[in-house]
Order: C-alpha cells, then structure tokens, then sequence
DNA sequence: GCTTAAAGGATAATAATTATCCTTTAGTAA
DNA sequence: TTACTAAAGGATAATTATTATCCTTTAAGC
C-alpha cells in the first residue's frame, strides 16, 4: 500500500512517523493506541506519545482511519476501506473484519426512523471456533 | 420499574443512591457518566463521583446495564433489556432505541466466520427526519 | 538551497478513572 | 428490635489517558 499517496490525498504531510504508524495500522488490521505506541517505538524510538496522539487524531479527521469502539475494550483504529463488521471472541479477544450483507438491517432501519443512514457499526461477539 | 427487585436479582444490595442511578437511566433511556452525575446530583447533593463510577461498574458486571460504545462519544449507559439496535442523527445527536431483525445478519456471519454468537452492537448513525 | 507552515519531541496541564481509607448503612439472624 | 458484619458511601489521593504548550526540526513549494 502506497502511504504516501494515502496521506497526500488526504491533505496530510507525508513524514516518516506517519508511515510507520499506517504501515502498522495495515499489518495489524487494527490496533489501540498502547499497542500502537509500543510498536512504534521499535522505528523511532525517541517518538513522543504527543506525537502518536496528534496523528491519530489528524487522520481521524481527515477520514483516513477510522475508530471501532468496542464494548470493554480500548478504541482500535483502522485504515478505512470498503464497508464491512467486526468479529470478536470473548475468550481469545481474537478481532478481525467480517464481510456481511447489511442491506436487509439498513432497509428496514431507514424505514422504521425515517433517518438517511450514512454509517454503521457492527461488532459481533461470541465464541471463536477454537474457544467453544 | 422495580430497582429493588432488578438490584436484587442481580446480587446487588438496594441502596438510595442505586434506585437513583437506576431511575435516571430508566427515563433518559441512555446516559453517559457525565450527565449521570450533573443528574444524580439534584437528589443526592453530596453524592461522590467514586460512588457513580463504582456503582455503574458494578451493575456492568453484574449484567445489570450495559454499556454502549459510540464513535465520537463518551460510554453510554442503559438498563439491559429485550435485543435492539441504536440509531444516531450526527447533527443533532439524537440517540434511541430501534427494534429491527438481526437475523439474516447473525445467520450470514455465523456461517462465515464459525463463531457461536453472544452478543451484538449495531450503531447506525446519518441525519433524522428534521435535520435531513 | 531558501522560506514557511506544519510536524516532532519534551513536558506540563487537564480530564477521566480507579484506589484508599474511614464512616455509614443494608441485610441477616438472634 | 437489636446487634453484627460485609459491603456501600464519601472524601480525596493516585493513577491513567488525553490534550495543550513551547520550542526545535522538517516537509513542501518556490
């Protein structure tokens, strides 16, 4: 994935803490700011936790990640792509993305309020199959 | 609403303050931290935040409440009732309960992922009626 | 290469949450 | 009732999370 691009086209400067960050925001698939930190300091060591703050909250506002608020645990941030949920078990705190048809939910969710839905977010949760 | 019996139910003892807390969630239907204790306040003036962030804790694991995690907001807190989803107008921030089948949902993202499910977390969010 | 606005880093300030300690009270059983 | 005990309440300290500040460094455009 070209970060650059990604950043330029979202108004953002391209530096190299900024790479890091999205770089590992991608092999992660999604991560907390904690994790986040620990990681990225194994790349820039001296980078402030000011700094990791500053970007996420750029990048938020700039629609270039987004945050999964997740019941219990500490808000994920993950690179925006094309619609989809969010899987987690209980157990394992396994949390990974899950393509699922939402038409049917948003139809009969926009008839029912007369809102014009622009979001969603869907955490599913249970037990993973390894954990039942 | 019976509180004392809900409490009850729930392994909690009855007190003044947990009938208070309970009741504020009842009638605004959800309510975060903040509110609660602006709220909580009028009756019991000398009420300690450590008492509200204790008891909401508390009745969270206890399965009394529970908490509802919006991207942009702060933890939102109501009392456990039948399965719903939420709805979120982002300009007015109007906030309620939507009953709306999760089935097909469920079905499609049970099969896929091989979870047993437990729980759901549906937050849709877009422009109510009025500020469309 | 310059220039400049913005980003980084260190740290202080603020906000949010939890822990501690003592007082008060709810629940139970005589 | 009354007495006992474990738990809850209140005040406040401690901790954690997040944001603000200020100065230094750097990316981006000329």
């Amino acid at each position: 994935m070209n970060y650059e691009l990604l950043l330029r086209e979202h108004s953002l400067k391209v530096t190299p803490q900024r790479i890091g960050i999205l770089s590992l925001m991608q092999t992660k698939g999604h991560i907390d700011i904690e994790e986040l930190y620990k990681e990225i300091k194994e790349q820039f060591s001296s980078i402030s936790l000011a700094t990791l703050y500053k970007n996420v909250n750029a990048m938020l506002e700039n629609h270039l990640i987004t945050e999964i608020k997740v019941p219990n645990f500490k808000a994920k941030y993950e690179i925006i792509k094309e619609p989809h949920i969010h899987i987690l078990c209980k157990k394992c705190n396994e949390f990974m993305d899950l393509d699922v048809d939402l038409g049917s939910v948003l139809n009969e969710a926009s008839k029912k309020s007369d809102y014009q839905l622009q979001e969603s977010c869907v955490v599913l949760s249970g037990l993973c199959k390894k954990c039942q």
